[in-house]
Parts: C-alpha cells; structure tokens; sequence
DNA sequence: ATCCTCCCCTAC
DNA sequence: TAAGGTAGGGGAGGAT
C-alpha cells in the first residue's frame, strides 16, 4: 500500500497536476465558488478540498454551504482560507503556499459543537516517511538535505531564540509574573473602583456583619487557567480530560524507517475509520503546562510528559497553547479584582493576593460575599472560573484555596480553624516545602502537618536551618506574619536556555551568548537597572551522559557550572555585559558540543537613573584638565536614551580606562575617597594599560586578575586591591558540578557529594575545586591574558589619545587618580553616552 | 554576629 | 519530536 502512495505521490509530483490545474482554470476562471445563503458557522471561511477525504469533498461542499461557508473547487491562494485534506500524502501543495492544512474533522466537529473550533486542532500531521530521500516529492526534505548540520530547531540558528521564547510556556508564565507586579502598581494609580460601589448597593445581610477580623486576606487564583481559557474556544472538550502541551498525540517518531511505517499504516488505517483497538504507550516527552480537573482525577499533574500522562488517561485530548489568550484572560483577572481594591500583590499571571481587611470594613459585607461577588465578575468576563481562598493570613488563605479548587471559595475564619485543617495536610502543600524538603522530612517520620506540629522547633531547625525551620513550624500551625506588598524591588534579571543548545563550534556558542547577552541587556532596560555582579551559566552534558537526549533537543543529563564577576560599577551595558559574559565562556571553556544549556544573570542591581543633561567624561579629558585647568569644559551631552542592542556608530573619542557604562552609577559618592573595585581583566580598557610605565601595567594586570581569581566581595572598603597572598583555592567560587536528573515530572539537582552535612559536602566538593582552580589558573596565568590584552593594545588610537597619568609612577597614584576620576564623574554623569558606548564597540572588535 | 558568594530549592 | 524560564528565599561556610 505505501509502494501505490509512493507511486501516486510521484504522478503528483510530475507536470502532470499542473498541467491539468491550469486546463481547469482557465474552463473555470470566474467564479468557482459557491455562496452561501444562510449566515452561518463558516462564514469568512473559503475551503480547498485536496484529495480524498473521508467526509467526500461534495459531502463537505454541502456543509460549508450549509453554514455560510465558501467551498472552492480549484484552488487558488488568495480565495482560499483553508485546505482541507485527510492525508498529506496527496497534499502535494503543501510548502508551495503557507496555506492552513487541515483535517475535515474540523468542518464536521465545528458543526456538531455548533461552534467554530480553532483550526489549529486539525492541522494535518506530517507523517516524517516524507523525508525519506526516496520520496523526493517534498521541498522541504529536499532543502534539509543540502542544509548545514545545525538543525533549525537548535540554538545555532540565528532565529531559534526568538522562537525559542515564543514557544517556551515557562518564558510566558515568567516574564507575565513580573510584569503582573508592574501591571499592579500601575492599576494602584487609577482611582475608579467600579466593583466596589456596586458592592456598596447591594443589601446586606445576615451573615454580613461578622466580628471584625484583625486581618483578612484573600487568594484568587484561576483554575487549570491555561486549560480554561483553552476550553473558551472548544466547548465541545468541557468534562473532558484536556490537556495544554506542545504534543499533538503522538509523540516522538523514532527514525527506523520501518516504525515509520508501520506508523504511518496506522495513521492510514486511522484515516479510513479503522479502529486501532489497543494504542501503543504514547511516549511523548512534551510537557503539559495545565490540565483539567477531569485528567486530574486520572492522576495527571501539570508538568507531567505527555506521554506518561495518557498512560494515566487514555483518553486525555491535548490542546495547544493560546499565548495572547492567557494574557488577555490574566488582564480581566487583574483589572476585576482591582475594581474592588488597590491592596493587591501579583503572584503570578493567574494568581494574586488580596488584603481584604479594610474593603470588608467598608463594605460591611462578609469576605465570602466579597469573593463571591469578584468570581462571578471574574466569571463573567473572562469565561473562566477562579477559586479562592480567605483566611487570617497569606498561608491559611492559600490552604483555602486549595480546599476551595475548582471554580469554588473557602474561608477558614481563624488559626484554630486553620490548624485543624492543616493537621491532615500533607507536608508538601506547605507554601515553600517542596519535593527535596518533603523527602528529607519523610526520613524524618514527618508526612503531615500534624508532624510537624508535633516537632520541636530545635530538631527542625537543626536539619533545615534557622529559617526555614522557624518558618515550617510556624506555617504547620497556621501561623503567617508576611504581610502583602506591591512594591518589591527586583534583585537580579537574567535569561537562560535550557533547551535546542547544540553546537558544533565555540563560534556558535558565543554567537548565542551575545544573542542572550542583548535579551538581558533589554531587559534590564527595561526595568531601568543596572547590576554589579554578571554570571554566567551553563549546563554541560555530564560525563558518560548520552549525546542523544530523551527529550528532544532537551539538556538531558547536565553539571550546572555557574561562574561570575563582579563589576566596579554597575552595568547596563550591552557591549559590557556581552564581553563578560563572552570571557565568562572562555574561562569556563567547556567543549561547545557539550553544552546543553547558557544562561546569562545581573544581579547586584542598581536602578539606572537618568536625569536630564547627563555629563560624560572621558578620564582623558579629566587627566588633561588636571594638568591645564584651563582648558576645564566638560563636554555636555544631553542625555542619550538607551542605545539599541546593535552597536551604536563608532566614533573615535578617546578610549576609557573602564567601560562606559561603569561611569554611571547612580550612587552619589558620599565621602572623599570612594572604594572601587578593580575591573576584571577583560574589562581593562587596552588603551588605558598602554598608557602605563610597564612594570604599573603588569602590576594592575595582575591585581586584577587575582582580585577576580580570589572573588573579593565588590563592597571592600578597600579602594584597590592588591595582589592577595591568597592560596588558589577561592572559597565561595568553586562551580558546583550538580547531576540534572529527571525524576517524575521533575527536575531535580543533586549535590555529586549527595547530602550537604559538612563532612559530606567537604569531601566531594574537592574535586570539583581543583578543576576550577586549574582552569582559573590557565586563564590567571596570563601568557593568555596578556596575549589578549597586548594584541588588543597594539590598534589602540593614536598616540595623542592616549591617557596621561599625570606623571603617576606607582599604583597607588594610578589608584587615587582613578578614584577621583570616578568620584567626580560619577558626580556629573547619569545616563548611558552614546560615545563611550562607541568606545566601547571599538574596543571590543578586537575581542 | 553579620556580611558575602555560591549555590540549592521552590513556585508559577 | 519540542520549545526544561526565571525570580526570590535562604543555607553553608568563609571573611570581617
Ligand atoms: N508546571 C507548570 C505549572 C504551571 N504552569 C502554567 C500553566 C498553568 O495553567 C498556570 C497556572 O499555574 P497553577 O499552578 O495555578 O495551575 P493551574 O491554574 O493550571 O491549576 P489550578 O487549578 O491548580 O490552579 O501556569 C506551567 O506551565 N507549568
Ligand atoms: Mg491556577
Ligand atoms: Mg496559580
């Protein structure tokens, strides 16, 4: 059978189609199509029909013109909406358009829902057999074939990032957290609270006026929300067991041509209303970022594969993910409850916090009401069902909401009741107990909360620490003094990929980490900050790990390896950031096809503050006015927005001892003589070591490099660090080799020494010191370092521009020089200079 | 004690 | 196929 698709396929392939597609359209060239008569279903919607298809394209001609629709007989790309086909086999147009192909399962499930269903659930599949090279019919597999080894899914593509993110739900579920943080304060500014005067007209009741509580806090969080909003569009799915995840049912498809074809007999057979009695285990390795409550009761968990999940649920549908839908959705969800209140704190797109404490003394109306009154509300605009949670406390109102889930409320009115709830609870729905701390306490005979009640406090915190063992005792109780707060200040900014990292060449890689470099460089722009401390982080494959992944294009079994420096002053800095991050790599020099994740941190964060007529100075400048004060007129820039992330045109201003951006701290110097740190190598400007007598340049070389080998806390009190009569092992640095594993739906690390008891930890973490000491100590031990840094030096600029340092011959006057040159230019200069930038760029060419 | 760095863990 | 991100809390252990 596959042999007469083969052959049909090949005919199709050949001038033959289009020979007798152009006969037919120049018989038909008016209209094709027929109207409709009644309004209906499809209306907008102008079908294809290619090939055979099991409704028969006349059956679908009826339906579609039956409900508004257009069917077209032959096809033509600008008339035509969708294709609708059974087999892709014979889609032989596919590629040759960017036309939807789907299945007409899609016509006759729409009509029967009596809805229009997203078409995206019936895009056909295609089977991967296409790609044999004995098929040659396919566009697609024949570029492929020619194409360069880096696959298109994996980072080495220059539009997989973007692509990356687009797809990735943790990116979404992420970066609309913080911006649900930003999104609150900006609701607190408005002054309208529509929700809450009409809970003013209404009467009140009985069970209204309840003894005052001191403090009520309210959770709302939405339920299974990705599914719900997913299920706005398919009614026909509700009560069943759905899930949202990348999968389409079918898993990975091995390579071996022979399960290609037997799946693809299958998928054949399927076609042609054959039953395929017993399906084989799924083996998907998609995860499902939401379920609904009915896959639930088969033991489906978000964040499960899919695979394993059908083993649960046979029957669970996947769906596919709707980004601008959960965001549109988590914006009614916010704006609702903030027509009540302003006492509101985000924690994630689908979830907040709600002090309802003066909005019940206002309204004189009991919590529950109020709840009622915002779900219903909730309901109602967005088409989807939020529960919540009402107690004395943040802890005791999310316990609530648990209870409460689905699509209902919960208030535990007090800590007795709260307690009494809590004793049966499992340790694990304790807010901040994970899988790793459930696990310890079950060594511990401590399952429940009960448990843990009963524990004394010492014992908890002897094996979980002073904090978390306060606060895990405390939490078993009820107890819960955290109160809610709009206004945290962001500690750090970073984006990471875990995911299609596989490179061939370090050239990829640092091609990819400047990519990453930029996405952080935005970001913190746009949060306006700056950081002091840049890390760089990276999963390698661990050693005997397959090359070959279970998931696909997944990081498999990795050692995270995290390495940082810290900067003099804070950054935002693309070029600055790019560099190190750059340097970082180098360092870590870990082989590039081995590496299965790149991250890149700032943290240490400063907020950027820029003032109008921000004042940049070049410390050429400064050292020229030091020795001709008469010359003094700084030069005026009024303040430069943020560069883009491309490199700003290069000028040919005078080069900078550090980096540009360094020069911006938002810090005003409060005393005469300002600490600093010394830049890490790459940092020094090549320029600025030139100018140096020789036996002052290799001295701050090597300062700098042991400051950064020995990782000196950046807040030292000293202003220039001097070379440490330090022993190699740096203490706090050493990368911890960590084992990725994937344990049920799970990503764990595990320390390589195990359990972190100090001797334990002493021991094994020895190794992985010395490795890292070696490796520092090849980049520390300079003929490397130097090499970079007198190659860069030798296209400094020309000899006029070079710095003077006022006759400096010794470090410590290099030193106080440079102090006064940053505290003085920190004094004049906010914002970020379009020519130190340029500088910057320059500079960094010769990287 | 208290701070720092480098992690691990947790949550969505 | 699949899209395993990201921010914050806090523990360990060294420096101060
Ligand atoms: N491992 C996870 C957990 C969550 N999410 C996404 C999808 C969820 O819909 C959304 C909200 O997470 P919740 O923890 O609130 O879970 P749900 O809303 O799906 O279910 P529940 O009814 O339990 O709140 O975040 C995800 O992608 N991956
Ligand atoms: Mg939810
Ligand atoms: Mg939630």
């Amino acid at each position: 059978m596959l042999l007469a698709i083969i052959i049909v396929v090949a005919l199709f392939q050949g001038g033959y189609m289009n020979a007798k597609k152009k006969k037919l359209k120049t018989q038909f060239s008016e209209h094709e199509s027929t109207e409709s008569t009644e309004g209906g279903l499809f209306t907008g919607i102008a079908i294809h029909v290619n090939g055979y298809t099991k409704p028969t394209s006349e059956e679908l001609k009826r339906l579609m013109q039956q409900h508004g629709g257009k069917f077209i007989q032959y096809y033509n790309k600008t008339d035509v909406t969708h294709i609708i086909a059974t087999s892709l086999t014979t889609s032989k147009i596919n590629r040759l358009t960017n036309q939807k192909i789907v299945k007409p399962e899609w016509i006759t499930e729409s009509i029967d829902a009596n809805c229009l269903l997203p078409y995206q659930d019936y895009v056909l599949f295609k089977p991967k057999w296409q790609n044999n090279p004995s098929v040659k019919h396919s566009v697609e597999a024949s570029a492929n074939q020619s194409a360069a080894p880096p696959n298109t899914a994996t980072a080495g593509n220059p539009k997989f990032l973007k692509e990356f993110y687009n797809n990735s739900r943790l990116h979404h579920i992420s970066s609309w957290g913080s911006e649900c943080k930003t999104y609150v304060r900006q609701l607190q500014a408005a002054n309208s609270f529509p929700g809450r005067e009409k809970l003013l007209e209404m009467e009140r009741r009985d069970d209204d006026d309840h003894g005052a509580m001191t403090q009520c806090i309210m959770h709302v969080d939405m339920d299974c929300f990705f599914v719900s909003v997913g299920l706005i569009k398919r009614p026909h799915l509700r009560g069943k067991p759905v899930a949202v995840t990348h999968s389409k049912g079918k898993g990975r498809e091995d390579a071996r041509s022979e399960e290609n074809v037997a799946y693809e007999m299958a998928h054949w057979q399927k076609k042609h209303g054959g039953n395929l009695g017993s399906k084989p285990a799924l083996n998907s390795m998609a995860e499902i970022a939401s379920c609904s409550y009915e896959a639930r009761a088969a033991g489906v968990k978000n964040g499960m594969f899919f695979g394993q999940a059908r083993d649960l649920c046979a029957d669970l549908v996947p769906i596919p993910y709707d980004y601008d839908e959960y965001k549109r959705v988590s914006r009614i969800l916010y704006d609702t409850i903030a027509s009540f209140t302003h006492d509101i704190e985000a924690v994630s797109c689908d979830e907040l916090l709600v002090d309802l404490t003066s909005l019940v003394n206002e309204v004189q109306m009991s919590p529950l009401r109020i709840a009622s009154m915002m779900r219903s509300e909730i309901e109602q605009r967005s088409k989807c069902t939020a529960s919540a949670g009402i107690g004395p406390n943040i802890l005791l109102a999310k316990m609530a909401t648990k209870r409460a889930k689905p699509n209902g409320q919960h208030c535990i009115p007090d800590l007795t009741a709260g307690q009494e709830l809590l004793s049966d609870r499992p340790v694990k729905d304790l807010p901040g107990v994970g899988r790793s701390i459930a696990t310890k306490m079950a060594a511990l005979s401590i399952v429940t909360c009960g448990d843990l009640q009963k524990m004394a406090l010492n014992i908890l915190q002897e094996h979980f620490g002073p904090k978390i063992g306060k606060q895990v005792k405390d939490f078993a109780q009820g107890k819960d003094e955290r109160s809610i707060t709009s206004n945290k200040q962001r500690k750090s900014v970073s984006a990471e990929v875990n995911y299609g990292i596989r490179f061939k060449q370090e050239g990829e890689v640092l091609n990819f980490v400047h990519q990453l470099s930029d996405e952080v460089h935005s970001r913190l722009r746009e949060v306006k900050m700056k950081g002091k401390t840049i890390t760089l982080k990276l999963k390698v494959r661990s050693k005997g790990a397959p090359v070959e992944t279970a998931k696909f294009l997944g990081h498999g079994i990795c050692d995270s390896v995290n390495k940082s420096v810290s900067l003099p002053l804070a950054t935002n800095n693309p070029e600055v950031i790019r560099r190190e991050a750059m340097a970082l790599v180098r360092q870590m020099n870990f082989p590039a096809d081995d590496l299965r994740g790149i991250g890149i941190q700032v943290s240490r964060l400063e907020s950027e503050i820029i003032a109008d007529g921000g004042i940049t100075r070049s410390i050429l400048q400064f050292t020229s006015i030091r020795q001709n004060p008469s010359t003094e007129h700084p030069e005026e820039k009024p303040d430069s927005p943020p560069t883009s992330s491309l490199p700003p045109p290069t000028s040919s201003l005078p080069p900078l001892p550090f980096l540009p951006s360094q020069m911006n701290s938002s810090l005003p110097s409060p005393m005469p003589s300002v600490p600093i740190d010394l830049p890490s190598p790459s940092q020094i400007d090549p320029t600025f070591l030139a100018a140096l007598p020789p036996d002052i340049r290799s001295e701050v070389e090597s300062a700098c490099i042991a400051s950064h080998q020995s990782r000196q806390p950046a807040k030292s009190s000293k202003a220039f660090r001097l070379p440490q009569p330090k022993k190699n092992h740096s203490p706090g640095k050493s990368p911890s080799n960590c084992i990725t594993t994937k344990s049920p739906g799970k990503t764990t690390n595990h320390r390589r020494g195990k359990n972190r008891s100090p001797a334990a930890k002493n021991a094994a973490a020895l190794p992985t010191k010395r490795a890292t000491a070696a490796k520092q100590l090849i980049y520390a031990n300079t003929p490397k370092v130097n090499k970079v840094m007198r190659s860069t030096a030798v296209t400094q600029p020309a000899a006029e521009q070079q710095v003077n340092f006022c006759g400096a011959v010794s470090l410590a006057e290099v030193k106080a020089l440079l102090n006064e040159w940053i505290r003085t230019t920190e004094a004049l200069t906010m914002g970020s200079s379009e020519n130190s930038a340029s500088v910057d760029a320059f500079w960094y060419k010769e990287y």
